[in-house]
DNA sequence: GTATTTTTCCGAAACGTTTCGGGTGGCAAT
DNA sequence: ATTGCCACCCGAAACGTTTCGGAAAAATAC
């Protein structure tokens, strides 16, 4: 394994200068410069982390911990958002760790094991909840994290979210201009920050249009195809006043839905419309449904490489306000929604 | 952040003798030991990683490479196989890190950018072909590792497997014995190691029920439900001579190979009988088949725990004689498979 | 009583890097 | 000729741990 040292003896030049100039120090002549760079690459010069971090402080080593083991439901999602920070995070030359929680570790003993022991520079975080505790800790520890998402409106700390308030408001407002007025709506599980602002949304859509928001048509669950067959069972089946519209929060439940109204004899969009958000996952595709689903659409893959820029700022002090973003959010407009039926 | 010094000062002893202690080495007095641990625990001691490893030479870091992101279909394997590894390596208080191959950079450039730069304790590699290269490259770096499989008959490395010539003679002998004399055999990418054993299982088998290896009806893919419908469709739609039974890599494949079956109005087990390996994946049940399907099964869950093991045994200089295992292998009959029908 | 071993401890070096403070030598300004 | 400045370079210390060689204290043997 080559180090400075043997760098240095190579060129006749001191340790102090071989490193500046491989860290592109202001006081080093071009000409070094080059020939240490050359030297480096000839004699497959690679910096030791652990020495680099040593008095450094930094591995360019970051980590996501999981609370539980992904849901064969989530496996997609799953794919998507490890692969997807891995790759990332290689690309920018920092290793990416995966550490999945024993259900008996209290999650924060987790994270503080890893940042005491020092072997991590930080951490992305999912799915945050409102005021997040892992977000407090983290902020109270002084340790470096990016979020996908939000746990407040206007963070001072750095994330990637989309509008998730807009999603909602805007499909809503969608159903509403087309006349709809008892519009049901198929949001996450509860806590969630992005399944309460997409209620806010959904709410704030339902007032401009003068509706009133009733718990009954506001269901929470995890978003998978089950929760939208049990939730058109007991909206259309068991329901003396049934909607006439229904917002899925992602195309799992519309899908969910799609089948189910299918198997009920109801069909979209003459009996019931339908709209929902699409995170454009490559297994299951808006347009393919029949008929194809109106939806607002964000890429959740575009998450990737701004979590691992902003971390990799986070790390290096940039100051958070730098390193906020919202994604783009775009309305497509498909043949599942139709004026309601008059009673 | 508390470190050797801060204990040593605090219990007037030396940082010697503090590491000693806490490494549990033999002269420390046993009442020094304890008042060193409780202090340590105290004081919320952790060592510092980069430091012990600096001077250890180990990390407690292991790691994943994969060519490419995983495909979609593969998204439950992906699954159970990294959080399996992730959970059972957090176990063993070491971190698991994940990294997938940009297509740009040649695999063992990965490899070697990981080792040199001193990160990486050891790997964990999937899927060997044939004298595979990894294997060949990690063993002259002297880099520990374990195998997910084999990729010789009589590897002297760690690894876990479970006995894929068995999984193939198995099933072909439970068809042989019912009179079958034209079995297919849906196998797996071709180069694969586990493949070829499957291959020769087969082959033997037939051997031994003195039939003749038919490189017709030895198909191989990528083990997708696609692969079992195609295959359908070629063996009995296009071909005089159709086989009586068919033997499916995987859950996978039989479903796709039912599926079809169906569509062209074959039955098993009356036309066709239909044997295949079950990995016990929670996603797909054989018992959940019509007719429930005949398979040999092994839970490839069960294979982080020893690969874990063994990788860790590997980093710290066992023999790999003694970490090296085969799974645990069954096989059930349900009602897949009927003696052929007679022409 | 001395000689020898055993137990328990410690100082110092080492791992490979970054960085602090302080050099040189050359050149322009005074 | 002195001063000041600049571009370039270097030695040494520091990061937190482990380990080597040795030393003091205690226990045992003669």
């Amino acid at each position: 394994m080559t180090t400075l040292k043997d760098l240095s003896r190579h060129l006749n030049l001191s340790v102090t200068q071989v490193s500046r100039a491989l860290n592109d120090h202001a006081d080093v002549s071009e000409e070094t410069r080059r020939r240490v760079k050359e030297a480096a690459i000839k004699l497959k010069y690679q910096p030791n982390v652990a020495a680099r971090k040593l008095v450094s402080g930094r591995s360019g080593i970051v980590g996501l911990v999981l609370p539980n083991m992904p849901k064969m439901a989530e496996a997609p999602i799953f794919v998507q958002t490890v692969g997807g920070m891995s790759a990332h995070f290689a690309r920018r030359r920092m290793q990416f760790v995966l550490n999945i929680a024993d259900e008996s570790e209290p999650i924060l003993e987790i994270y503080r094991r890893l940042i005491s022991g020092g072997s991590l520079d930080g951490f992305v975080l999912l799915e945050p909840v409102r005021d997040d505790p892992r977000i407090e800790f983290l902020q109270s520890q002084k340790v470096p994290f990016v979020v996908h998402g939000r746990d407040r409106e206007e963070p001072d700390y750095p994330y990637f979210d989309i509008d998730n308030f807009g999603v909602a408001h805007r499909l809503t407002r969608y159903l509403t201009d087309q006349g709809h007025r008892r519009i049901a709506f198929l949001n996450g599980r509860e806590g969630l920050t992005f399944v309460e602002a997409r209620r806010e949304g959904y709410r704030a859509a339902l007032g401009e249009a003068g509706l009133r928001y009733d718990p009954h048509l506001h269901l929470c669950a995890d978003m998978e195809e089950g929760f939208g067959i049990i939730s058109a069972v007991r909206l259309f089946s068991e329901n003396p006043r049934p909607p006439t519209a229904v917002i899925a929060g992602n195309l799992r439940i519309a899908k969910g839905l799609y089948d189910a109204l299918r198997a009920m004899h109801l069909s979209v969009p003459q009996d019931v419309s339908v709209v929902a958000h699409d995170d454009l996952l490559p297994d299951i595709k808006a347009n393919a449904f029949d008929p194809p689903l109106t939806t607002t659409q964000s890429a959740l893959e575009l998450s990737w490489e701004p979590l691992a820029e902003f971390l990799a700022g986070a790390v290096a002090n940039v100051p958070a306000a730098a390193l906020q973003k919202l994604g783009e959010l775009r309305f497509v407009e498909r043949e599942s929604v139709a004026p309601p039926q008059q009673p």
